[in-house]
DNA sequence: AAATTTAGCAACCGCCCCATT
DNA sequence: CAATGGGGCGGTTGCTAAATT
């Protein structure tokens, strides 16, 4: 198709917004909403394109924006679901409350990502550089299935907030009236939005109520089907769904359809959480993690599940769909899911980070691992340990999980 | 103290998706 | 169904300040 650049009129200024610019902007939509962006600098009396405009308020003038230095939580949060999400600015912004994808992808590009490099992590797989020792006995596999896992989800993150940006729209419809501010959050999610006036419609979204049921799922410890299909039957994505059970047996969660060729892809993580507040497997399995590669695992063509065998701490990962066998790894009788060091990395990156003190779990870590191996289970568990903390901790209109 | 290099960040660019016509 | 427009997203650039030589 091609078309013609939004800034292409001659006359239009570019470069550094001035303070004058600003307070136009900012005095406009505080009046009007922002509108039509394209028609917004005609009546703003600004000498800028529309585009400029809307860059400069959702990346600097919005209200409920965060500036200066990352905290550690934050810097944790942006290389674990940078590990789990790529490049998806927008995506991993939605996790961090009034911080722009723009800013997010600056500190990634110019901290996070030199110091990933400088401990010989590769920023883009959050895998050592010299891997290849461990790509030859499943390690690639491993990280290809994070990364397949990670494209669902993405898949999946696109579809919830696609579907809360048209729940939003409708509420918006009127609102935009009352809220002159008019930012929806550039993914659709409305998690860098919480000063707006969005918040009575959050019960209709259904990453909150993925978000409320992995609350749920943390303190409580019930079983908890969690279907994101089931919160809306035009969510065409993915579905996920997380159940966790206190003493229940390892279970394999029945999925919608029969795995067949063309079913959605599932994942289900059936965990018993040891601990009753955190969803958290705490310490006291760690033993069994470590033993897991000599428990209970079965595989078939469309499904796929390991049982750790902990007695406090289940967890099971059953994958059905299109997946393929190959797909997961048994490896050495011990599947393998994702990156499994990548905890490790983690801890060792954020120890990198100067004289700030670790203060989560998941930072626990004496094991540094540090591209040398490592405990496979150990990480492993660290790893989905600092997910779920991540989750647990992530803000309640975050749209992922 | 001046010149040069490096780091940080705001802003731009081009592509893409989706809704509307 | 195709064309078009609006807006979102990720990659990149270029300016400025800080650090180094």
């Amino acid at each position: 198709m091609g078309r013609s650049p939004c800034c292409e009129k001659v006359g239009l200024k570019k470069g550094p917004w001035t303070p004058e610019e600003d307070q136009k902007l900012l005095a406009y939509i505080e009046e009007h909403g922002h509108g039509s962006w394209r028609a917004l600098p005609a009546k703003a009396g600004l000498q800028r394109c529309g585009k400029s405009c809307r860059l400069r308020w959702s990346n600097y003038l919005r209200p409920d924006i965060k500036r200066g230095k990352f905290s550690l939580q934050e810097e944790q949060t942006i290389i674990q679901l940078h590990a789990l999400l790529g490049n998806r600015w927008s995506a991993i912004a939605t996790h961090l409350p009034k911080r722009t994808d723009n800013e997010i992808k600056n500190y990634w590009n110019t901290h996070l990502k030199k110091r990933l490099a400088k401990m010989g992590i590769d920023p883009v797989t959050h895998k050592p550089k010299n891997d290849a020792l461990l790509s030859s006995d499943g390690q690639s596999k491993n990280t290809a299935n994070l990364s397949h896992m990670a494209q669902w989800e993405s898949a999946r993150l696109e579809a919830e907030a696609r579907l809360v940006r048209e729940s939003k729209l409708r509420s918006h419809s009127f609102q935009h009236q009352l809220s002159p501010t008019g930012y929806v959050s550039r993914s659709g999610s409305g998690s860098a939005s919480a000063s707006t006036s969005a918040q009575p419609q959050r019960s209709l979204d259904a990453p909150k109520a993925w978000n409320d049921g992995w609350s749920k799922l943390c303190t409580e410890g019930n079983i908890i089907g969690l279907n994101t299909a089931g919160l809306g039957a035009d969510l065409e994505s993915p579905t996920s769904t997380v159940t966790v059970s206190e003493n229940a047996p390892p279970q394999i969660m029945n999925s919608s359809g029969t795995g067949g060729q063309n079913s959605i892809p599932m994942i289900e993580l059936v965990g018993t959480s040891g601990s009753s507040e955190t969803g958290i497997i705490k310490e006291e399995g760690e033993h069994n993690w470590k033993t897991l590669g000599n428990s209970n695992h079965h595989l078939s063509e469309n499904s796929v599940s390991f049982t750790s065998g902990l007695h406090h701490s289940d967890m099971t990962i059953s994958m059905e769909g299109p997946w393929t066998p190959e797909s997961l790894r048994l490896n050495s009788g011990h599947l393998q899911i994702g990156n499994v060091m990548e905890e490790g990395f983690t801890t060792l990156l954020l120890s990198d980070s100067g004289d700030r003190n670790l203060t989560d779990s998941g930072k626990d870590s004496d094991h540094n691992s540090g591209g040398s191996g490592g405990d496979y289970y150990e990480d492993n568990k660290n790893y989905w340990n600092s997910i779920l903390n991540l989750v647990n901790s992530s803000p309640t209109d975050s749209p992922m999980f």
